[in-house]
DNA sequence: TTGACAACATACCGAGTAGTATGTTCTTTG
DNA sequence: CAAAGAACATACTACTCGGTATGTTGTCAA
């Protein structure tokens, strides 16, 4: 199972159309976003796009695939580290959490695919090209997921479900995409801070031994 | 400040409409659920909808509105319970996360309609809609943001940013109505198993002490 | 009985929108 | 230097969608 950078995009022309769409995707999402608007943002016309894309199904697709790509060069470092797999966590979800608000625009499209997926897709063609993006997803989310399983083997987390407690973790760990703004000039601090913060919020979900009593 | 249930929908045929268009609004999302569809679900015409709704917005603020009366009558029973707020709070989340499950449709509609806020509305007129809809919704998130702060003041919870708290809790809290689907049957069982860790998952991130060493 | 109005259905319009077919310019290569 | 193709722009088509204007039917009070 290939993971991993795939190609990062190679010519140029392409990777800008990409952060254009990126944007626009975001700002509207998919089915509000119109060919021409990304054009538009360009300073071009669809000629462009649809040269480089044969479909509008095909140019998210390539913002998707795009930023899942980044992603999992920002957490590479951290996949096989030694030690002790809440360790290992720790730094995964930090590198995760911080690129969340460093590459939002990209992460949030990555989000809108997996939301279109859980809708049904409209046409057999498009659904296939979802799955396998989703696909790739869900192969970056069992990183996380062996993680906190060994983790609990080694008794240092406490949970029920693995699926239900990955699910949790995740979206606390991707709320700054709906709430951060990047403000300039105290950019980096910024982010280091909220995603401490938004990291031991998670640790300790995991970590915490705490029965409710009902 | 009022809040609680407004009107909950006083005629018949209306209720119908809403909750139609609650289906397609969920199943496709706002953007691409044309009135025809809801109309179609129907088996009506447009002209039914445009005879009680005066447009599409306002349609969609009809069905934000529905729900997030529905879901202030469901925590209403817990807003002053006497006790401490730690407590209080694990019955309003409680309350809140199954709500999620069983008005996952409803649900799912009221976060679309803040998503849309997030992004920059299009017309004047319905950023004002928005703007209104978003109040009605933070009151809500108040509610539990002032719960948690007096649990921080009783001893009981521990965090930094009331904001950032606030936000992780929530979206780990509502991050059923993206993947959980009903099961005939065994369902009633399923939601409290499932809310159950959830807000077991939750609690111990607000109670926990234990810090990350970075 | 009859008007008046509510509750729709039908028909239609104008404004986009995805996609295509074709032109145009620039670059590369033999 | 010529020819071919890459990299776009332009122009157009078929179609969808929000909204409106108008027609139709049932109900109910005077």
């Amino acid at each position: 199972m290939m993971l991993g950078a795939r190609e990062v995009v190679s010519d140029s022309s392409t990777a800008e159309i990409l952060l254009a769409a990126a944007d626009c995707f975001m700002e509207r999402g998919y089915t509000a976003t119109s060919v021409d608007d990304v054009a538009r943002r360009l300073g071009a016309t669809k000629g462009r796009i649809y040269h480089h894309f044969p479909s509008k199904a095909d140019l998210f697709a390539g913002v998707f695939e795009y930023g899942m790509d980044l992603i999992c060069v920002v957490i590479e470092p951290y996949r096989n580290m030694p030690g002790p797999a809440a360790e290992r966590w720790t730094q995964l979800a930090l590198a995760h959490t911080k690129h969340m608000m460093r590459a939002k625009t990209l992460a949030r499209v990555v989000w809108e695919g997996v939301e279109m997926h859980l809708r049904g897709a409209r046409t057999p063609e498009q659904r296939l090209v979802l799955d396998g993006l989703v696909k790739y997803r869900n192969s970056y989310s069992n990183i996380f997921r062996e993680t906190i399983v060994q983790a609990r083997e080694e008794g240092d987390f406490h949970f029920e479900d693995p699926a239900i407690t990955v699910q949790s973790m995740f979206m606390a760990l991707n709320a700054p995409i709906f709430w951060y703004v990047p403000r300039p000039g105290e950019d980096e601090e910024n982010i280091e801070s909220i995603a401490r913060q938004v990291v031991t919020f998670v640790y300790r979900g995991l970590t915490g031994k705490g029965e409710l009593d009902l």
